[in-house]
DNA sequence: AACTATTTATAAGA
DNA sequence: TTCTTATAAATAGTT
């Protein structure tokens, strides 16, 4: 695309092969990260070289389940059958809620503004982390609210009768 | 990338979100499908919008066999079928999956500050902390990483460094 | 959906 | 290989 255009066929010099595989598959998994993150988008890009080797990029970290998402979706439009519990709809059930918790941790992640750590810096990343951090001190300070509360409440019944739990 | 600079986070505006995601998409598939013909690779691209559609290109013309080359290559995540599909290990799966929906949920709204979490029990509790461990422990390893790799930089000034593939 | 001003990607050269 | 640079492509904001 540069110093000359390029005729759309492959590459007949092998050296040239590689050097354009190399270059332009990066540049294909950045786009796709691009596109993932600029549009909320889950992208799962598999890249085979001639040679067998493969390069993947899965926007959300998980491959598998991007190819079982990808499955569902080609069966849904056939309509399966009405049984409640086969297992091709409770797998239905579990791809949907799947789907469902990814939703609900984008949306944890967008109160922090910030959809992908990979794209934060080393100070975003720390802001975050002490932000965190904060919430997971509350969380441990409630637990140890409740747990002296029962605590409480069991030494108090306890006076009357002998309660269990 | 024209008329200014694009801020490499997920677009705010709903409308200019979903035409980026058209043309962007449209451009990811133009790349991947150039990259194969030139340097004679197979490639598959599955993108989900965030409303559930799927696009997909397989440039041999067969996402299926992809996946299962892909799969193939991954010696570590195998022998999966026969007796994780049994029903009632996935309607246990189920049950998990909409645990985590409903924990999710209570630190959203804990997050907006409308119900804190003096509302959730302990099991809850314990869930959420375990939930936000694990996403210190990625923000940590995220920046290892970024650490990691201003070091090797630092190391390889100068000196030769190790190619693409 | 078409149009550009710009940014990005990259082919060739060093 | 890696860096540079001239140019082709992609695309953000506009009409």
């Amino acid at each position: 695309m540069a110093r000359g255009k390029v005729q759309m066929r492959r590459i007949e010099n092998p050296v040239h092969r590689q050097v354009t595989f190399c270059k332009r598959r990066m540049g294909l998994l950045k786009k796709a990260k691009e596109l993932s993150v600029l549009c909320d988008a889950d992208i799962g890009v598999m890249v085979f070289s001639p040679h067998g080797k493969v390069y993947e990029l899965a926007t959300n970290g998980n491959m598998q389940g991007l190819i079982e998402r990808y499955k569902g979706s080609n069966t849904e439009a056939h309509g399966e059958s009405s049984e409640q519990n086969k297992p091709e709809v409770i797998q239905q059930e579990v791809l949907l809620l799947r789907q469902e918790i990814d939703l609900l941790q984008k949306g944890l992640r967008y109160m922090y503004g910030e959809n992908d750590i990979n794209h934060m810096n080393l100070n975003e990343l720390q802001a975050l982390e002490s932000n965190l951090e904060i919430w997971v001190h509350n969380i441990r300070y409630t637990k140890m609210q409740i747990i002296s509360r029962e605590i409480e409440m069991l030494k108090t019944k306890g006076r009357h009768t002998e309660g269990c739990q």
